[in-house]
DNA sequence: CGATTACTTGAACCGCTTCAAGTATCGTGG
DNA sequence: CCACGATACTTGAAGCGGTTCAAGTAATCG
């Protein structure tokens, strides 16, 4: 399965961002994966109240971890990226309180829960990184709550791209300053838990004092001190330092 | 240590609530801790950027995990009750991004990282129920951004009632259906990312609408079906049901 | 080229904040 | 046991940030 190999690079990339992954760890991790899949932008990978029996890793496009509300609103509670796996958690958690939704065309691969238990069981160091990984998923939850809670829309806006670019970057899929971000202003909206008319002035904002440029799915940062300083921007957060864990 | 196995009590309560475990899997559990602290209402426990070499449990009281931003604002990103690690992910994540607060004077009890990796590496499935601890937090967090980022102030208070009666519950420190919780409104303010005056207006429109009463301390759930419905609360997420993980 | 989706703009409105003051409540010392 | 200070809670009023409603314009795609 080399095109397996290939798929499942991200993962590596950013675990080996955090520590050091041996060849025989990286043998053991792709050899639980099995075979992916792609979906439309759009569609529904995980439905609100399933019970997987396996987890799924974003190999290619954007996902994102979503509740519906009866008003009708949706709050989207989480953004994966190749490399980041949407419902590793569900290993331990059984049932999903969050669906999951394509917000791009994506490619996604599958890890059966016995494989994961199987990795930890012959691979500990290897398991301690999936934990980590979940505990990872978690710390941006908790950034994501401060800057809800506490920033102006437009800083909130930043903090979200300063936080993705650095994402982006770990799995080397951005050029220079910019990266590939193709969602809509309505799925930004879901995500910051704001208006699609404010998200769009806030956009606005941000381009008028020259911190970013915004053209189709390209965002680039264009004064990466000053938008970050707007952002109140400390990526302590996204544990990026390599170390013995 | 009969006095330690009595405060570790919280803790195997919670985690009896989601798996069995067995008496072998208690004594290693109690076995790693090795003492405690009390802290005054106030008073910091853990400071934004340290790096714990050992991870805190409550065992009495309330602790809250937050940030302070350069305005002044605080938010506080989740509260815990006695039973709770605050900082379990310090063991993988290294560095940590927020600090935590006492929200009322509290008792901690101190379980070394050294400790935690013998657990997992002797007792497998212990170790897999202290990863689902840290998973119930992060979904925890998700709720919270729902609430915070789609639902009005009264209902996010009400969702935040509702989480905290049960949490309360599963160790026991309810009554009927009212429990101590012995936080201030500005707390509260700093938990659900409001002002302090909206929060009491808010308080005072779930009063009047029959739904609680709080008075100093003592919250009491007046009616939970309609409480639950305003909040679109669905305990799902609190993953409280007891099976083989 | 026409239909659909995404983005943008204006204007009225409302939920929440801020400022400012006043009233309970609680702990503590005289 | 009361006086007093401190803290928590409550209330009113003005203002602002963000929402909603309603169009209109620009992309995108068959």
């Amino acid at each position: 399965m080399v095109d397996l190999e290939r798929k499942i690079a991200p993962l590596i990339t950013q675990l080996s961002n955090r520590d050091r992954i041996s060849d025989e760890e990286r043998k053991i991790l792709v050899g639980g994966f099995h075979g992916s899949k792609t979906y439309t932008a759009g569609s529904e990978i995980i439905f609100e109240g399933d019970r997987p029996t396996m987890s799924q890793l974003v190999v290619g496009g954007i996902t994102g971890r979503y509740k519906v509300l009866t008003a009708g609103g949706r709050q989207i509670t989480a953004v994966h990226i190749p490399g980041d796996f949407m419902d590793l958690h569900g290993f331990l958690l059984k049932k999903l309180a969050h669906g999951v939704v394509a917000l791009t065309d994506c490619e996604v691969a599958h890890i059966q829960h016995d494989n994961v238990q199987k990795i930890i069981d012959s691979a500990p160091h290897l398991g301690r990184m999936l934990w980590l990984d979940t505990l990872i998923d978690a710390s941006i939850h908790r950034e994501w709550l401060v800057a809800m809670g506490r920033l102006p829309s437009d800083a909130q806006l930043a903090h979200i791209i300063c936080e993705m670019f650095l994402r982006f970057k770990v799995v080397g899929l951005t050029d220079e300053m910019s990266f590939n971000f193709s969602i809509t202003q309505t799925t930004l909206a879901d995500i910051a838990g704001l208006s699609i008319v404010h998200v769009n002035r806030s956009v606005q904002s941000l381009r008028k004092s020259d911190l970013i440029s915004w053209k189709g799915a390209t965002v680039e940062i264009l004064d990466w001190t000053r938008l970050s300083e707007l952002a109140e921007f400390d990526p302590t957060y996204l544990c990026l330092s390599n170390e013995p864990r």
